[in-house]
This record gives C-alpha cells, structure tokens and sequence, in this order.
DNA sequence: GTCTATAGACTGATAGAC
DNA sequence: GTCTATCAGTCTATAGAC
C-alpha cells in the first residue's frame, strides 16, 4: 500500500480514538513501521497530516451521501441510512467519526483546517436539509416545519451523541439519544 | 482568593476555550501568578486536576438545575432556561462548557474523571426526563413521546450544537440546530 | 505553601548520507 | 523515499530549602 494512504489510515484511527493531539509521529512510524523522520518527506508539519484528513474525510463522506441519494428512495430511508452511517462509525462506543474528533480537538488547528471542517458542516446540513424537505413531500418523515432548521439539529444531534457514548465507552447512549430522532420516520417499505 | 480556587478556575477558563490536553502547568503558574512546582501541592497529578473541575463542574450545574426549578413553572418555560445556559456557555462560540471539552478530551481520562462525567450526564438526563413529563402535562411542550428518549436527545443537542458552533467560532450554528428545539416549547407566559 | 533547581521523557522538526 | 543522528523546546513530576 501506498506509504501516504498507511499513514493516512493509522492516523485517522488514531485521532478517532484517542484525539487529533494525542497521538505522535513516533505513534504513527511505530504503527506504520518507518521511522518518524520518514513521515516529514509525506508531511512536513502536522498541520499538514491534519488537512490531509479532514480533505479525504469530506470527499469520502461526499461519496457516502451520494450513495445513500442512490440506494433509498424515500427521505426517510436516506435519513435512516445516514443515521445507521453516524452509528457504524461508533463502533461501539470506542471511537467517533472523524469531524467529531476534530470540532473537538484543540483550536490549534490552522485556518485551513477549520475551513474545511466547516464546509463538511455546511454541505452535510445542504444535504440533510433537502432529505427533509423530500419526506416532508413524501410523507415518510413527520411533522417538518422547517427543514433547514431539522437539518442543522440533525447535525448536532449525530455529532452530540457520539461524544456522549464514546464517553461511556457504549453504544447505548446513542441509540436512547436518537431514537426519537427514528420515531419520526415511517417504517421501511420494500425499496 | 484561594489559590486552589483560582487554579480551578484557569484550568476551566483553559480546557473549555483550548481542551485540556492542550494547557499545561506552566501556561496555569503564569495565569494565576505562582511557580509551577507550587500547583503540585494542590494537584500533584495532572488527573487530580481534572477530576477537581469536572467535580465541582458537576456541583455548580446541580445548583443551576435546582435553581431553575425554583424560578421556571411550567416544563417549557424551564426548558427553556436549560437551552439559555448552554447558549450562555458558548461565550458566542469562543468556548464549550466543561462537559464537552473532557468528552472530547482524549481518552487518557481516568476512570474516576470519566466516572463523574457519565454520573452528570445521567443526572441531567433524569432531570430532562422529568421536565418533559411535567411539560406534557402541562401543555407546555408539543408531540412528546418517550420523556427519557427526548431527555437524552436534548442532552447530545446541546452538546452537538456546541461543538459545531465552536469549530464556526460562531454563535449561530447552535442557534439554527436548536430552533426546532424551540419551537416545541408554547410561548413564554408571566410567571 | 511557595520557592529554586533539576530530572527524565517526549514532542515536532531538521540536516545530510544513502 | 527512507534512513541515522540530533536539535531545541516542551511536558509532568520530584527533591529539598525556606
């Protein structure tokens, strides 16, 4: 595999896990198996390591979204499957997602760091904002008044309940936190 | 004043505005005005430090509860003053409240921080649950289901909301993500 | 309870050979 | 692209005088 991708990977773990800041490059040559001068010719400063995450992390959510628009017809199977994505990346309460670990890493981030976070933030609501307002069309998800506004707290809603439950180190906290959020979904219909 | 007291409250100030990992004793000893060798006389370990401020966090937020119960009648109208104090935390997205910076925090917490952390989340949670089912009661809060299932998503709402706010160093994304949340509660009535 | 002085480990980062 | 060797800076923590 690719020496950038690897390190990529175990970095990405690593901050998902135990925090942006918590981690070193000798953690990483260590994971990796070369030596920490070695990651400066990928990387020359952290600040580096930490674009070049967040940047794959958006495309690759990018991608995720547009497959869900692909699989599930209705709002609510699109907002099931988004929410089943937040859940998955849980992995049971030992790590969050990876805009989780970041929003909640120190503000040391440079500002091209907190750039892109934001713009994960803004397209992810675009995206949730028009899967409302589909349901709402459709019928399958309930009570929709203003879908910018259900968008923006489904957001914070996935975001705040991951960091509850990797707190507790289980899934539960999760489930309880957003099983009023699935009440309001019709039940699946044959796709 | 004391000087254990104003080394909590650095630390505090610290952690919630930069994470807790990101301060350090010495960034503490210029704060407050003393050596750094002297904080280990209050907190020989750095994990005696934490567990100080998420303790007497977990107290002053106790009394906020209570003292909102005194002031507020009806489910909504203290529901509303729930939503003001996390609002009020943010400092207009330059800051967190303590609860998010240590969940956030990497995962080196010992178990008795994290011990207190998961006991004031399901304090608040209780406290939540029983404000929904005083405003279903009452009339005052609209479509609830499940009060302990509504408890816990307030709870990550809140915290959510925060978190994203903070990465925007704005107020407004906790505004957007939280209005739905509003908008449940019946207008304001003379107390 | 605060100080000086220091230990010991770790950090991100650089220079230069291969 | 990876290596060895090394840097200067930081971190938490300790010993012992006052």
């Amino acid at each position: 595999m690719d020496t950038r991708t690897a390190l990529l990977d175990s970095a990405e773990r690593a901050a998902r896990q135990r925090g942006f800041d918590a981690f070193s490059y000798a953690d990483l040559a260590r994971d990796v198996g070369i030596r920490k001068a070695s990651i400066h010719h990928h990387f020359p400063v952290k600040a580096d390591l930490a674009f070049g995450l967040i940047e794959r992390y958006a495309a690759r959510f990018s991608e995720t979204l547009a497959t869900i628009d692909r699989d599930h017809r209705t709002g609510a199977g699109k907002l099931r499957a988004y929410h089943q994505a937040y859940r998955d990346a849980l992995a049971n309460g030992t790590q969050v997602c990876l805009c989780v670990s970041m929003s909640a890493g120190r503000d040391s981030f440079a500002a091209p760091v907190l750039d892109q976070l934001n713009l994960f933030h803004e397209d992810s609501a675009a995206w949730l904002a028009q899967v409302f307002e589909q349901g709402a069309a459709d019928g399958s998800i309930s009570h929709v008044q203003d879908a910018a506004a259900d968008a923006h707290a489904t957001l914070a809603l996935m975001e705040g309940a991951q960091l509850v439950a990797r707190a507790a180190k289980s899934i539960s906290p999760f489930d309880t936190a957003t099983a009023s959020f699935l009440a309001r979904l019709t039940p699946v219909r044959p796709n």
